[in-house]
DNA sequence: AGAAATCGCTCG
DNA sequence: GTACGAGCGATTTCTC
């Protein structure tokens, strides 16, 4: 088992301070290279080469907790890793998947009854936390040399509960993904700050203007950024202190009644609400949060050597498989609204380079066409590209060509609400105010008549939480679902919903994945292409010019050919100088 | 003063 | 009480 130590938690500024090797549970072994003795030890270049021939043994298993980390930190001192790699957070994520973390503090006490000293002990923590290499060796080697031993015997601990079918995700997917994760984070993505510059002063503009436009609406001075003080204008009567407009509460929340967007909607949609504010107050929320999130947050992540944002992809951070994205999130870019797509203007690719961006067409549906093996569903995948209108007039028996716009909307809320586990209300809610439930239930069973398949799927995933336990997705990546036999109706039914998504969010991120590990494989074909983004079903390559249209065909082939379902798999892909353009 | 919770909004 | 999965910024509330 190996560890790293450093000065940093950004593997691309960071430096190490020293490598923990443990070889047999009970011991392990500090190796510094950054502390305030330096003539008591060796120097970094030193220390990477005697350890290179170790990370490139392929005899060799590496085992590390949260290891893309090292891989990264190794990296930036000289060392290369390479398979096999077996990470102790990816095995207990695997394991259990419903964790609230997994950091190795909390497993070690969870799995081994251990309890590790905890690093604030040495650094400090706030603002006074000193960095790593200062702290003195006597007490570091401790800490250090803990780490990996700690690895060594999670491992040891975890590897009984990886075996059966998790065994073969964790050894054939997950580990194998974690050099592309590492590989990804180091390459970043360009983004161009003048872009994002010239985007937020043309924003704070506009929102001068509406903060003095609200202002003027206002029945009192308040901050159109405070929910609270924005009810207290909107909803508090006229003879209160401070004076509100007394307008009829629509939803309340935990602590007062809400201003979210439906609200305000809502409010600006009523003929006899008069004031302006709610319009105002959704504008200055849009663009305030363009401004602050995106516009400079996204200009302060990047990284002044590079010139590009490297962010992290997560390998445990959700509970059915997918990735997130943290310190920036570059997997929530804003695309719905005009505005907010500009942002990926300043998405860029190298001089001489161009992106090149695909995303899966409709995966969800397909997976759910295929676990559920509904014929009408699965023939539908192979008749036609519209799903939503298809599926319309089948539910709404209408010949193809006279479905309405009204009627495709409505397929398509019943098609996402299927794979988040449809109610009646909640379907009722997204088709429009002036539908009732039994009108929306009315559909649901509509549907259920239509595609029997989908119907006996959804149940399929109840019964396989109630009787197991748990849900598995297409590789069989697991997910608890204890609440499923809950005496409370409501929690009971959140998790049948969660079974039922599970399985359909959990496979798609499986086949996406499968897809990474592929285009790894090949990518050596097309030299100086790289993967930069992962988007749940879409992925982002920067790749020279001259690659441009060759990497398109080799990603739309790799990721169309991941997996190999009862219905066919459509990539849509796009060359462009930024992300805004691959459309 | 700093951490934690709340609200709201961005994405698939 | 209600559609599934995430992360993050601004404000507010809690804790030391």
């Amino acid at each position: 088992a190996i560890d790293t130590e450093t000065d940093g938690l950004d593997p691309r500024t960071a430096n190490l301070c020293g490598v923990s090797i443990s070889v047999e549970a009970g011991h392990g072994a500090y190796i510094p290279v950054r502390s305030p003795d330096l003539a008591s030890h060796l120097d970094q270049e030193s220390v990477i080469a005697a350890l290179r021939p170790l990370l490139e043994d392929a005899s060799l298993l590496k085992i590390g907790h949260n290891i893309k980390f090292d891989v990264n930190i190794l990296r930036r001192a000289g060392a290369e890793f390479c398979a096999p790699v077996a990470d102790t957070m990816l095995a207990a994520w695997l394991v259990d998947a419903s964790r609230s973390g997994y950091g190795m503090d909390a497993l070690a006490l969870g799995l081994l009854e251990y309890d590790c000293i905890p690093i604030s002990d040495l650094i400090g923590r706030g603002k006074d936390a000193v960095t790593f290499d200062t702290i003195d060796l006597d007490d570091a080697h401790v800490y250090a040399a803990e780490d990996a031993d700690i690895t060594l015997r999670l491992w040891e601990r975890l590897c009984g509960d990886l075996e059966g079918p998790l065994r073969g995700l964790f050894d054939d997917v997950e580990c194998p993904l974690i050099a592309s994760l590492a590989d990804m984070e180091w390459a970043g993505v360009r983004v161009d700050p003048a872009e994002l510059d010239r985007q937020r002063q043309r924003l704070v503009s506009r929102i001068e203007e509406l903060k003095v436009a609200i202002g003027k609406a206002a029945p009192h001075p308040f901050n159109p950024d405070s929910p609270k003080q924005l009810g207290v204008a909107l909803f508090s009567a006229a003879d209160a202190d401070p004076p509100g407009l007394g307008l009829k509460v629509i939803k309340r929340g935990k602590t007062g009644p809400s201003t979210d967007q439906e609200v305000l909607e809502r409010l600006d949609a009523d003929p006899n609400v008069e004031t302006t504010i709610p319009r105002l107050v959704l504008e200055h929320r849009l663009l305030s949060k363009l401004v602050s999130t995106y516009l400079v947050a996204l200009k302060e992540a990047i990284n002044p050597q590079t010139g590009r944002v490297h962010a992290s992809f997560n390998q445990t951070g959700t509970a059915t498989g997918r990735l997130s994205s943290s310190d920036p999130n570059l997997q929530n870019i804003p695309i719905r609204s005009e505005v907010g797509r500009e942002i990926r203007r300043a998405f860029v690719a190298e001089e001489g380079h161009v992106l090149v961006c695909a995303d899966y067409s409709q995966v969800e549906l397909r997976v759910l066409a295929h676990l559920s093996g509904d014929v009408p569903l699965i023939a539908a995948f192979h008749a036609g590209e519209d799903i939503h209108r298809i599926v319309a007039a089948e539910v709404f028996g209408t010949p193809l060509d006279e479905i309405s716009d009204e009627q495709r909307s409505a397929a398509k809320m019943v098609n996402f609400g299927i794979i988040y586990g449809v109610t009646p209300w909640g379907l009722a809610r997204r088709l429009g105010d002036d539908v009732p439930n039994e009108r929306a239930a009315a559909i649901i069973d509509d549907y259920k008549a239509r595609f029997p398949g989908i119907d006996r799927f959804l149940r399929r995933c109840v019964h396989d939480a109630e009787n197991d336990g748990y849900v598995e997705t297409i590789l069989k990546r697991r997910r608890p679902i204890p609440q499923v036999h809950s005496s409370n109706p409501a929690q009971r039914a959140r998790a049948e919903r969660i079974a039922i998504n599970t399985v359909v969010q959990g496979s798609a991120a499986d086949l996406i994945k499968l897809a990474m590990l592929a285009l790894r494989d090949r990518i050596g074909e097309l030299p100086g292409a790289k993967l930069v983004l992962q988007v749940h079903d879409e992925l982002v390559l920067e790749t020279p010019q001259e690659c441009a249209d060759a990497t398109r065909d080799l990603l739309v082939e790799v990721m169309e050919g991941a997996m190999d379902l009862s219905v066919p798999l459509r990539a849509d892909a796009a060359v462009s100088a930024c992300w805004k353009d691959a459309k």
